[in-house]
DNA sequence: CGCTAGATTGATAAAGGTCAATCATTGTGG
DNA sequence: CCACAATGATTGACCTTTATCAATCTAGCG
């Protein structure tokens, strides 16, 4: 049990401002994530939330425990999985500022949490949330702005999934954390294990291995450590990351 | 061009009665979909919904296109997929009464749509979608907890998609159409062709075909024509399908 | 500075993709 | 209503890919 439920209140010193990314509905965004809070809604949200901090590798709860409160993601970074009845894991989301987990389904978590790099999360009581939406749909739709988002990184991912060899399924990854970073460098950070991307990305971690090899031998990406890749053609990785 | 436009407003006689299926936030459902609508708020939604037939077979829109509606399956059948770069056809979901789509994403839709089957759909303009939300956010609610749903089930395939073979790929399929339909019959209509199911579990068709064979094979489940399927041994097939 | 978990590399084998041929089903026109 | 064409399904042979097993290797961490 990682967590630690240190408090901070909203009234104690400065008001929590929760951030929620995603692609909105209409036209205008060139379909990037973007803020979608207004300062009100981020105000409000802030009222029934409070920050709690987790150190790396901890557990935010377990799959099929009892819901009971909403996070958002405000400093670093979690992964949600699931231990499937062979023994094995599935990561099926690495999430980040700005990312929503915790929805839940017949009053239980359907994933399980965990932080990967020292995370603080804004926390939410369920019912408070909801009670908040029934005075405020203009936040509420933010919310299912944000889960149709998620459902579309979801689908995406069914296509990576498939269909997509191994050295292509690390280029999109990469390219996907890339994106999430928001900056155009060709220098990306890998805050997750080998194990953890292979996880996410339907392969064993020797597949993972000798994908970044292969990648590293053909001059297309560099890899100066286990958490740093540099992209070093851009037209070749682009190829192979556009694929789907 | 499939699409049709016969109308029938509200005001023409009996009012629309959308249905929407899923698994509320809440306790007490057993993780079963239910008709998450009040009467009133199907009166409400129907009020802003005109209802459109589509022929089998038929494309409902294309990705990338413009987005003005927002679409509830009201009887029938209808895939959404992608086409790929590479000429291949990824299905993401079939959609069954009570399913949602049509959401977009910065004023366009994300997938393509096709009737697998003869449909007919609740169509409702986006804006006065959201317009109503504004007002109701107990309706915006019910959308939210659906969105929620699709993004579990999205998930679910995500799993079913790695480290699962084909045999258990085609039987976990096969349970989904069960319980889809409700009834615990051990029959099991297959409306969709062998190669949508194998866009879907991102397979061959040949692949499908040899799991499908295979299960005959093994006496777990027989398949007296194309589009039916019968469970014949419930304990071989369940440690197939329930085994992610 | 060693220890341990994670990462890499190599050899082998199983699973599914691909290509090709045949069979079945469905829809069409006579 | 039937014959036939066209599309979809199945089966077989072969091949590519990745999972698996096993042996090092390395990077963090105490």
């Amino acid at each position: 049990m990682g967590t630690q439920h240190v408090r901070a209140p909203a009234t104690s010193g400065r008001a929590l401002r929760p951030v929620l990314r995603a692609t909105p509905f209409g036209t205008g965004n060139n379909k990037a994530m973007v803020q979608v809070l207004t300062e009100k809604q981020q105000t409000e949200l802030g009222s029934i939330a409070t920050e709690v901090p987790f150190r790396r590798g901890v557990s935010v709860y377990h799959a099929d425990s009892r819901a009971h409160s909403v996070f958002i993601v405000k400093e670093g970074m979690v992964k949600a999985f699931r231990d499937l009845s062979s023994g094995r894991q599935r990561v099926l989301a690495f999430l980040f500022p700005g990312d929503v987990f915790g929805l839940a389904e017949d009053g239980h978590y359907v994933n399980s949490v965990q932080t990967v790099t020292p995370t603080t999360c804004f926390k939410i009581s369920i019912g408070a949330l909801t009670d908040i939406f029934l005075g405020n749909s203009e936040l509420e739709l933010q919310f299912l702005i944000k889960m149709t988002h998620e459902l579309r990184e979801a689908q995406r991912q069914q296509i990576i999934l498939t269909r997509l060899g191994a050295r292509a399924r690390v280029a999109m990854f990469l390219r996907m954390l890339q994106r999430r970073d928001g900056n155009d460098s060709s220098r990306i950070e890998l805050a997750m294990s080998r194990l953890d991307i292979a996880r996410y990305l339907g392969l064993s971690s020797e597949a993972v291995s000798r994908a970044t090899a292969r990648l590293s031998r053909e001059g297309i990406v560099a890899f100066p450590s286990l958490h740093v890749a540099h992209i070093l053609n851009r037209s070749q990785f682009d190829r192979l990351a556009l694929a789907a």
